[in-house]
DNA sequence: GCAGATAGTCAGTCTGCTTGACCAGTATAG
DNA sequence: CTATACTGGTCAAGCAGACTGACTATCTGC
């Protein structure tokens, strides 16, 4: 209930957060699934999100998705199986590993990033282009706010 | 992914959306279960959410929630352990219960939404106040249109 | 060269959701 | 007015995605 809704209220700032970003996630994540990776979950997502292109380690990954790394290493494990990333020893410390994204991986991450502009473009078709804009301009303005007071 | 990062891009439209309602989110639980209500869970929210002041029934509500009536079930069961709904037999119909919020729950509910303004207020400060409504009206108006695209 | 930090794994648990099968009460068509 | 279909809710089982705690292997700083 980050936006519990009393009789008199809709539309609270969770709900208007909320809702757009789950039509957005089903979207993306139904098309993948339709299109041709469907082992590709929501709950991957984060790898895509913050794996970098020279190879992360799974610790890493975990501290910039916020997760432990033991679920973190589960969510690679996944993707390593059905071929979206290589695991393989880190040459510079024998404790660690690399993830890095397959071809394949490189793949539905372009996908992700093609749908997400998509439904971005529907939505500047909704509101207006310019509505649109200013929705970016002004999320992005709050977002970069969140990040700095931490 | 609703948000795939490749190196160049950050801001997503996902991740602009989702940052700032997940620290909504954890704001209002947080301070909720900090505040004498540590039994409910983020999960629970959407039976504050949708239920109605007259009561609900348990299909209508996992129906409003989009959930299979068995999981709405348990979220009920829940919060009538701790005391925050009642369930009884409808008197209209012998198959049915009744969910209404007790006065605690009530008090749950009008905290949330307290909270939630309060969040809501922070972000204004934050970007100028200005800023905040004008980026509520621009949600408001997506919300709408994505409602009515059903 | 040893003590403590770090990368990853194994095992177990919890929450939140699902599906499938079912029962009991209600509504309806003939 | 009864047989049938539908509906509200429950029981049981299972899965996904997260967690904690305990452990091994390796690395690093003093």
């Amino acid at each position: 209930m980050a936006d519990s809704t009393l009789p008199e209220i809709e539309r609270t700032i969770g709900a208007l957060l909320r809702v757009p970003w789950q039509v957005l996630a089903e979207r993306v994540y139904g098309a993948l699934a339709a299109g041709g990776y469907p082992e590709i979950r929501p709950a991957h997502g984060v790898v895509f999100r913050y794996i970098r292109a020279e190879g992360s380690r799974i610790v890493e990954l975990a501290e910039r998705a916020g997760m432990t790394k033991q679920s973190m290493a589960v969510l690679v494990d996944h993707l390593a199986t059905h071929g979206y990333v290589s695991v393989e020893p880190d040459p510079s410390d024998g404790r660690a590993k690399r993830v890095r994204l397959t071809r394949s991986g490189k793949e539905v991450q372009r996908a992700a990033l093609k749908l997400s502009r998509q439904v971005e473009a529907e939505w500047a078709a909704l509101i207006g282009a310019q509505e649109m804009a200013s929705l970016r301009q002004l999320l992005e303005r709050l977002y970069d706010s969140l990040q700095d007071s931490r």
